[in-house]
DNA sequence: TATACCGGTATACTTTAGTATAGTGATTAC
DNA sequence: GTAATCACTATACTAAAGTATACCGGTATA
């Protein structure tokens, strides 16, 4: 667990303040890792299965961004020795926690849209 | 305020939980935004003073960076008539409260880095 | 008169992100 | 034998983001 303390020391601290916003960052960095991590939360699913659950995404992207995610520690791909080969990509436990990070943004989304159109 | 309650409706609807995620999105946008806002965050500030204290970025993108704050709601921008001209810009309500989803990134980037080095 | 500050804009360029399209080798279904 | 599925990869392209450099009119300072 992250403390409360810890967030404070931290915000005192610029260096270690920038990674942990850098990490997150890269995480929603690009078009389709949303797309992925969202269609994930549901459950494990092999390559095709996301190919057809995100709409317009090409392997190639689908591919690259699998890979970004799996080094960056946020989702798990597993290859099971079946024939043909079968692929599964699931969500880390870092990867399931994200949804608290879009959680305050959906909240963060709704009160600034609030704001904003009061205004006008 | 945005309620609890109202956090898991919006979860239901996933056009509105697309829209919001893609206002909070619109904000970190591109490379200077957050620098920008980060500076902002200290107090109202001139162009040149933000063009000085965030290195490297040139007077183009610090322009249209904050043009994109201001017409998203971000960020104000007052003129003032003094001679020669001074313009100020300065956190909205919105701007300021953005802080929350730092905060959120930060404590899972912190997170994400705890577990991530655990398992190498 | 020359120089510098203010808040930018204009133009051209490079770099990065994303798309389009085709193809790989192994396997199974008709 | 032909076509399709699986999990991708390769090559070439377009579009978007960001950079470099120069410049604007107005004012103040030396």
């Amino acid at each position: 667990m992250v403390k409360i303390s810890e967030l404070e020391q931290v915000k005192k601290c610029s260096g270690t303040y920038v990674l942990a916003v850098n990490d997150t960052l890269n995480v929603i960095h690009g078009k389709w890792k949303l797309p992925i991590i969202g269609s994930l939360h549901f459950g494990k699913k092999r390559f095709k299965e996301l190919a057809r659950e995100i709409p317009k995404i090409t392997p190639r992207m689908l591919s690259k961004e699998l890979k970004d995610l799996e080094v960056n520690g946020i989702v798990t791909r597993t290859v099971h020795g079946t024939i043909p080969v079968t692929v599964e990509y699931e969500l880390t436990k870092s990867g399931e926690s994200f949804n608290d990070v879009l959680d305050v943004m959906v909240k963060w989304g709704l009160q600034h849209r609030k704001n904003f159109m009061g205004k006008r």
